[in-house]
DNA sequence: CACTTTTATGCAAACGTTTGCAATAGTTAT
DNA sequence: ATAACTATTGCAAACGTTTGCATAAAAGTG
């Protein structure tokens, strides 16, 4: 029913090649097409309300403008500015991106859209803060398409990446609490079970180590870097009389504990400094405002797009880190 | 290089549209294949690596399994409810999304996206967020492909869309206040240039004449329901000394007017209550909790897909909106 | 004028599937 | 034993492009 290529050549006289070439400016051999012929195709082509049928020409040519995003199942606030990054420097190059949705922890859901991305002739595949099982990493590895992982670092060497070093992120902001006179500070809400929340806690850990601060076991309090999880780490941390800091492991997670802190009749920062991690827009929205270790979200996404775009060797790197002040900290 | 279908056939000794049809589960005219041959063929399949070619199979069936979304340049907060919506609806349908990019108000960028889309043979196209172009309205129809509108009313009766009734909103927010006893109440930061704004706007209105309150034109201050406009609103309204509470175009509008409104030593809500529109996460996040009117952002976009997945009567709806209490507004 | 070169276009194969229609070989019923 | 099924499989066309090669006409060149 559509108008196809066959349609516009029979209308305008030519072959299905002439349109084809002249739709896809491509020149021929010597020069190219009579500019007469060029302007008549192109005329009635949109007389006809022509629109190319990208599936013929992903068949015909192996190839295809497309990249593919894997993506955890809860789109978190710093998901949405990798994915901006990416989009940016995609339609740069003029590629369009298919998203697809892996559960958070789920190996089945994992593997339907790597299939669902894979069986689309994507340039690549960029999966954004997730983790592979073992199977599914077989079973990326094995489709041959160039894949990058954005957000969070890989153990396997031939799994490359883009990422922050979160050995740093928990190293940094424990240092900057400690320089600012801090001694008793709690590290909440990370996930203790992941990799990343686990890099943290070593960060964390070596801070006070070099300042020969004792590391307290109470201090520590594991989440899932939720909300809940900051009110719930006050909650339990509220017999800590000597705690005059605390590490968020998300910037959501110090939300929940400024609030439940001022519940509890705490002043931020007066009577207890706080300190986010990500650096998200959050941060400037809530009150006090969030010190946090900005995380170069956008960049990751710019550049784990380039690597799969300009098919340079593909490779690991770490994006910087830095501290964006707010006003949740102060010296002790 | 990659496998294909005939690879397979060669190897089991079948013909390729044996393999077909067992691995797409198609039975034929009388029984199926004889179920050694089915768990050979399948078998060889997975020996070989096979990835079904989507590109050809859409090319010969004439359909896919997906659908287009056309987002605004600035995925918000609440898009991405709409988008979580439109992905569990889908999944279940086993339907794969692809995302375009529109910009905000650019005519050449919403073009684009709409060709990407349109070219790749999708099943439907949800635009969230979104007012099109005289001439993009026309491209999309003659696109012949199903679509519906997400979040922001069309005016074209022909346009079907699922949003929330902005009158209502404006209307329902207003009356709240004016029924915890606020009198002199500002409206700030939707954009009064767009309809959405419009409508509340006009809501807002009503609410006040149904309760004889003179309208205040300079309670009524525009922007881009972002939070800086909340706080540039609260600037201006320093001098209005009647005020006690303040409606924001949207809960980023609140947060803006209650930091700077804080800042001022203006105490939450009992010097000056202030009411948000959208009903997002930031609500709970943000203290004190902000009461706001909740969309039913998810729902829009579970309703959409379902519309344009069972391809019944694609028509408009409102969807409920309600009042999620928090503390930021008081009786006065 | 007889060539060579240039310009403008067409032919036909190929891409990897799906699917309507046949076809073959057993099996039953008459 | 013949007809009538039934179960299992294969043939070949079609989907809408792209693209290497060929061709025909026109324009230079000596």
């Amino acid at each position: 029913m559509a108008t196809t290529i066959k349609d516009i050549a029979r209308v305008a006289g030519v072959s299905p090649s002439t349109v084809s070439r002249i739709l896809s400016n491509k020149q021929t051999l010597y020069s190219g097409y009579a500019t007469e012929t060029i302007t008549r195709v192109k005329q009635i082509a949109e007389d006809l309300n022509y629109r190319k049928n990208r599936s013929a020409i992903e068949l015909v040519t192996k190839t295809s403008q497309v990249l593919g995003i894997i993506l955890s199942a809860t789109p978190t606030n710093f998901a949405q500015e990798i994915i901006s990054g990416i989009q940016k420097e995609a339609s740069l190059h003029h590629m369009d991106t298919i998203i697809a949705y892996a559960g958070e922890d789920d190996d089945a859901l994992q593997l339907q859209a790597l299939k669902t991305i894979s069986e689309r002739s994507v340039k690549g595949i960029l999966l954004l803060g997730i983790t592979l099982s073992p199977t599914n990493e077989h079973f990326l590895r094995s489709a041959d398409i160039p894949y990058i992982f954005l957000s969070v670092a890989q153990s396997e060497p031939d799994l490359h990446f883009i990422a922050s070093n979160d050995f740093d992120i928990g190293y940094q902001a424990t240092q900057y609490l400690i320089n600012h006179g801090h001694h008793d500070i709690a590290f909440v809400g990370a996930n203790l079970e992941s990799c990343v929340g686990h890099l943290r806690l070593d960060g964390y850990r070596q801070a006070l180590k070099e300042h020969h601060i004792t590391y307290h076991d109470d201090y520590v309090i594991g989440g899932n870097w939720l909300y809940v999880d900051g009110v719930h780490a006050v909650n339990i941390l509220q017999t800590q009389v000597n705690l005059t800091a605390i590490l968020a492991g998300s910037d959501l997670v110090a939300a929940g504990v400024m609030n439940r802190a001022r519940q509890l009749n705490r002043v931020i920062p007066s009577d207890l400094s706080v300190m986010g991690i990500d650096g998200t827009l959050l941060c400037d929205v809530i009150y006090p405002q969030l010190t946090s270790i900005k995380q170069s979200f956008y960049e990751m996404g710019v550049q784990g797009t380039k690597q799969i775009i300009e098919k340079t060797h593909i490779e690991s790197a770490y994006t910087s880190i830095s501290i964006k002040d707010g006003a949740s900290v102060t010296t002790h």
